[in-house]
DNA sequence: AAATTAATTAAACAAACGTTTAATTTAAAC
DNA sequence: GTTTAAATTAAACGTTTGTTTAATTAATTT
């Protein structure tokens, strides 16, 4: 599926009031006036309020799979291979952020309207890939054993949407005070705590 | 200030269906449709759909400081106290899971309607604490220097709410069938890995 | 028992919602 | 240049929204 631009300005607009207000909270009026383009236009491009979602996250879907199997195919020991996954994985869902942020909301809502299946089955392929190259980093003796590994990608994940959803809070908290601050540190802090962190579990010794 | 039973029960069921449906995909029908009240009754003991809300936050503000307090008054060592944190931490958010939910996504969008003033105040108090506990930590040597404290606790809270909000998802990944295993698997398997976690970080010697 | 206050109700309010319609303008194809 | 298709518009649709009103019932006080 492609896009014209004048659909894609609709996205990304939507995108943004969307993360902003919650889906409930933005209306379509709302996104049209925003958009410079009329109301009608909504249901014309994309069918429904519900399928304009469905078509965002269509369109942010992502080759994140492929950038994660380049690292893997490096010729980089496990311990540099694990940091450039860490760092990868919070780059992208930076960029990714606002989208990720409808699709949680949008997710964990009870009465979901809308067609995640494709999402959830990329996520799941993530989850194994990185789960095996845990396993072979485990046999290889450079991890410990004694480590539940899909409970670390929730924690890099987690984290970083913690820091985000809380992001004026932090940015009060560690006297930020501009947008482009913040992002810097979240590329650099926020990823080598997430690095330092992930790389202490795997290889720390002493666990009990 | 104190509630009725009555308003006690509104809250209990906006608290719900506010986390369930979000705060502007609940309406105050269905509220007190689920509560079996009059819609008028929300107006009359609250003020207005908003006052609502302030009201419940009001209302499941915490005591964590104290609970936090105690144990760090303990005679234990600063390993076991990091333990104890890390489980309290664990435990009481997911006990209020729900209300977080609410200020989570209602805090991080744009225009908020809403006085989180003195939860922010709180919320900071008890990173201090928490900050001067590793301090003294790192203090007596047990703990490296070498780590980022502030970003301790985003990781926790982080991972756990991760977790929640995507609870369909990891109940599917993990081949669990019912809320109870669930909740299990965040008392024992989630809490271990925090712990684990957490530890590794402040007292990884590895660390580069 | 009467008077007063609190609790509860149904109805109405204007505003905003998502969507559809039918008419018009712009662009493309012939 | 005419025809056909695509894009855009304003207006209207039936609902639903949060809130208020005025009337009624229940509880409390005097």
């Amino acid at each position: 599926m492609d896009w014209s631009e004048k659909q894609i300005q609709i996205l990304e607009v939507a995108e943004k009031l969307f993360a902003e207000n919650g889906y409930d909270g933005t209306s379509i009026r709302h996104i049209s006036k925003k958009a410079g383009i009329n109301i009608a236009m909504i249901s014309y491009y994309f069918g429904s309020k519900d399928k304009l979602l469905n078509s965002l996250v269509a369109y942010r879907n992502s080759d994140f799979r492929m950038e994660i199997e380049t690292v893997l195919a490096k010729s980089t020991n496990h311990i540099e291979k694990l940091d450039e996954i860490v760092a990868l994985i919070v780059s992208r869902i930076n960029k990714n952020r606002r989208t990720y942020k409808i699709i949680h909301f949008q997710y964990s809502s009870k009465d979901r309207k809308f067609d995640f299946e494709s999402y959830i089955n990329h996520k799941k392929e993530n989850f194994k890939l990185l789960e095996n190259f845990i396993k072979s980093g485990q046999e290889n003796g450079v991890f410990i054993k004694n480590v539940n590994s899909l409970l670390i990608v929730p924690t890099i994940l987690g984290s970083y949407f913690h820091f985000y959803y809380n992001k004026a809070f932090f940015m009060n908290l560690l006297d930020i005070n501009d947008e482009k601050s913040f992002e810097s540190y979240i590329k650099n802090e926020l990823t080598t705590h997430l690095q330092q962190t992930i790389k202490a579990l795997l290889i720390n010794k002493n666990n009990s």
